[in-house]
DNA sequence: TCCTTTGTTGAACGCCCGTTCAGGTAACCG
DNA sequence: CGGTTACCTGAACGGGCGTTCAACAAAGGA
């Protein structure tokens, strides 16, 4: 009948707070504002959450959960490309492209520092790191399996090797160092000489494709 | 020659300022704690100081500075090794080694943040990029005359893929999700792919103790 | 000598913001 | 119905912390 949550006002409060973190910083948000902009009471906010440290601890781990699913889940991958293809199309899926995954990317950023300062978020980072492996290196052990990649490489190593070079160059990206097209370049040169490749173009960029997820929304 | 603080309490409290904010984080400082680290009362802070993220910011500055002085300093670089000799340790002075690099890979990290939030702080990050990676590619151009390294590619682009590599496996080891030994193994082997050179280890890890490399090479 | 400048302090002010509290709907259950 | 429970709110409390202020010592300068 009323505005009564129709999502539920605790998963506002997570979505509100996940988008104000990225925007002012774990340590810059108020719960205040949080609240605002879920358009519920500070009070509220505690009748969910025990504390403002848990709300954003939940709300972290949530949007990690998400930004995964929407990469690895199925609309997320490419099964249908080759695998030169598909691992370019990977690729792409982890560079900070503009007002696309650049909230992902400070959210990234933010874990990293968190994760250092307090040991007890190790494990979601460790977590999430070893998902992206996992996901570069079935892709490449696949393609090897195919013959469309050199073989002789130990796949996890490479996704490795991707994930630091992703970290390494989406860095400068997203602070305005490099331009994004001169990164992804680079990544693909690089990565295409470690599987033996012949030379050639980057299979298509992000957008315009074929099954490349369109930004997830949620009024 | 004593006068009342032989060091100044201005830098003093740099120094502490930039200690606390690798420990605390930019947002976690508290300039009492400054104050007390630098052993002065927080008005001095204020005296020196006009505001507390005037302060911040200059003792960030100092901090990037000093330790880009040291990295590239005389004492910090090797010009007596040979050019894979130069770049393997160059390559050490750039990872997280427990204790001694730390700290400046936390505020390093900090930086980045920074930068993506409030754009008057991206010259200071670009300014510094573009000094290691001047370090970088002097380096290996010189190893190209001199034939050590193999010729024909930019010395600017593997200088800016070192510094992507270093930047991605440090991460890694710097949140505890890397070996140390293993991002460095990782990193050299693709440099050396790289650049041509035959399978070699990479010469002598990182000196005990001293913040600079020991003089004599490997026996 | 007195006065000005520089460096320094303890104490207080005032605001921001997380948290709490007492209550107020509405649904659900008997 | 009456009661219990789940959601939700406005208002106030209280601590932490940046900042300000009045004062003072010491060091020149004139």
């Amino acid at each position: 009948m009323t505005t009564a949550t129709e999502r539920g006002a605790r998963e506002r409060i997570l979505a509100a707070a996940v988008e104000r973190i990225a925007r002012d910083g774990i340590d810059g948000v108020r719960i205040a504002r949080i609240a605002m902009d879920a358009g519920v009471s500070t009070s509220l906010v505690h009748y969910h959450f025990e504390t403002r440290d848990a709300l954003l601890e939940q709300a972290l781990e949530y949007s990690y959960e998400l930004a995964g699913d929407v990469r690895l889940g199925p609309e997320g991958d490419a099964h249908n490309l080759d695998s030169v293809g598909r691992l370019a199309a990977m690729i792409d899926q982890f560079l900070p492209y503009p007002g696309l995954l650049e909230r992902d990317w400070i959210l990234w950023v933010e874990l990293w520092l968190r994760a250092v300062r307090h040991p007890e978020m190790r494990p979601t980072a460790a977590r999430l790191y070893a998902r992206m492996r996992d996901w570069f290196a079935e892709a490449i052990a696949t393609g090897m399996e195919r013959g469309e990649l050199s073989g002789g490489l130990d796949p996890g190593r490479v996704a490795d090797r991707i994930i630091a070079l992703s970290d390494g160059y989406g860095v400068r990206v997203l602070f305005g160092d490099m331009d994004i097209d001169h990164a992804r370049e680079e990544m693909w040169t690089t990565i295409r000489d470690e599987l033996g490749l012949p030379e050639q173009a980057p299979p298509r960029l992000f957008g315009e494709g074929a099954g490349v997820p369109a930004p997830e929304s949620s009024p």
